[in-house]
RNA sequence: CGGAGUGUGGCUCAGUCUGGUAGAGCACCGCGUUCGGGACGCGGGGGUCGCAGGUUCGAAUCCUGCCACUCCGACCA
């Protein structure tokens, strides 16, 4: 993409209603700009990143055997009469009337709709287990909504819905979308905590949050310190194998959330070395909630014995939209956003720095097209503007690296190469620096 | 929903107390000089001052009502 012709309106003024580094970052890269309280449009460079967080999303979620569906943003009322929840849900939930005068929503969840397709197909205890997942918009109309997309009203959310035989099968189901999530916040290069949750309105016993860990997070976390230390259990584990001991492994560390903590238990099961407390971001929660849905809804396979009996459901909830902002809160400096590679929006920038001038030009081009051809997603900043003005706006939006061909180098044969998140730069040929770049 | 606050060109803000017909910086357009970390000069365009009433010779400014947005609190991906 060339700079010149792109849409990336960079601010060099954060609007005032933004308060948190996050939202104020998006706004002055020109991500998303906002249409009313907690409504946003995706600019083309916070586009890039919502997509790439979704498809990482998705590829961890088909990777833990989840199954791919896209559900309607709009749901008929008369499905949470059913489920009893269109009482229970409150002001929350956006209510609309079509032309016939019928009651719908704007889905805030989808464990209704997702129930009511379960049980129209599956009958038997044969076809389990099953979990259908979906990145979708939803809408919550929240009583406060604040810090940008972090919570917003409308947010991209990918919630994956399990569909088991017996609470014993359930618990494989939810263990598989543990590790998947652990798996997906490492490969958005965060950091992330799972903590026991309050199971809340949802219901159920067995449930946990996923907290990121950023300084500036908006709850704080007490946890053993070997939780982070042990990471992601990665790709390659044995999806259909047994997990429950990858997961107990993790799970039977203490891990908090402010509301749940428990300092006594804290110091009693973690060793004064171990102890962590730290600042985050809850950008997941999965729940069992065994028969709550599939009992009134009537969601029931046959079993073995020839008898009708409620699947046993969980619910797993990433927010991808609320991700965007999350990984900018764990990853930033003075001077703009730091993008891990996995999410950047652009791989590299090559900065022409004298557009016009042939010979940096050429340069530049050949840049351009050999990181084109590598894969890399280059943005040429071609734009006839003042050195210190792009390396700014470059810094500001993320960019992993800036491969800066100028007149001086090209005289002698160089270009710069600068890493954006540890500011460290090199002079070399620019064959070397792709190499760099290619890795 | 309780409490607090703010609405003035795209962004940051001044002007409101004390009414006199709207301003600065950034951004934008033109010309010139510049060009390795958000340049400078000259010229220019853009605002029914959130909306609706009211007071007044006259309202961004005073009064009333409404709307929007932000922050703190209780709840949430």
């Amino acid at each position: 993409m060339r700079l010149s012709r792109y849409f990336m309106p960079t601010l060099r003024d954060a609007p005032a209603d933004a308060q948190i580094v996050s939202h104020q970052l998006m706004l002055r890269a020109g991500m998303v700009r906002q249409e009313a309280a907690g409504i946003y449009a995706w600019l083309p460079l916070g586009l890039k990143v919502l997509k790439k967080i979704e498809q990482i999303v998705r590829e961890e979620m088909d990777r833990a055997g989840a199954i791919e569906v896209l559900l309607p943003t709009l749901q008929l009322a008369d499905l949470w009469r059913e489920s009893g929840r269109y009482d229970d849900y409150g002001d929350e939930m956006l209510r609309i009337k079509d032309r016939h005068d019928r009651d719908l929503v704007y889905g805030p969840t989808a464990e209704e709709v997702i129930t009511e397709i379960f049980r129209a197909y599956i009958k038997s205890y044969k076809d389990l287990p099953k979990n259908l997942y979906n990145i979708q918009w939803k809408f919550r109309d929240e009583r406060r909504p604040r810090f940008g997309v972090m919570r917003g009203r409308e947010f991209l959310m990918k919630d994956a819905y399990s569909f088991d035989i017996d609470e014993a099968a359930a618990r494989k189901s939810y263990n598989r979308m543990f590790l998947a999530y652990l798996n997906i916040y490492a490969r958005l290069g965060l950091k992330a905590i799972p903590v026991k949750a309050d199971p809340g309105p949802i219901g159920g016993d067995l449930s946990h949050e996923f907290i990121i860990l950023a300084e500036t997070g908006e709850s704080e976390v007490f946890a053993h310190g070997d939780l982070v230390e042990m990471g992601a259990p990665g790709p390659d584990i044995d999806w259909d194998g047994d997990l429950e001991p990858l997961v107990t492994q993790r799970a039977s560390l203490y891990a908090a959330s402010d509301e749940m903590h428990d300092a006594a238990r804290f110091e009693a099961e973690v060793p004064e070395g171990k102890r962590m407390t730290a600042r985050g971001i809850e950008v997941g929660h999965i729940f069992y909630f065994g028969e709550k849905y599939s009992k009134p809804m009537k969601a029931l396979v046959t079993g073995p014995d020839g008898k009708d009996a409620p699947i046993h459901g969980g619910s797993y909830g990433v927010g991808v939209s609320r991700l965007v902002a999350g990984i900018i809160e764990a990853s930033h400096d003075d001077a703009g956003i730091i993008w891990p590679d996995a999410v950047a929006p652009f791989g590299v920038a090559v900065v022409n720095l004298r557009p016009g001038a042939a010979e940096v030009d050429a340069v530049a081009e050949q840049a351009y097209k050999a990181l084109e051809g590598l894969g890399k997603e280059p943005l040429l900043d071609d734009r006839d503007d003042r050195p210190g003005a792009k390396f700014a706006s470059l810094d500001l939006v993320g960019i992993p690296w800036q491969l800066i061909v100028g007149p001086k180098g090209v005289a002698e044969g160089t270009v710069e190469l600068k890493r954006r998140a540890t500011g460290e730069r090199q002079i070399l040929p620019l064959d070397a620096a792709l190499k760099v770049i290619a890795g």
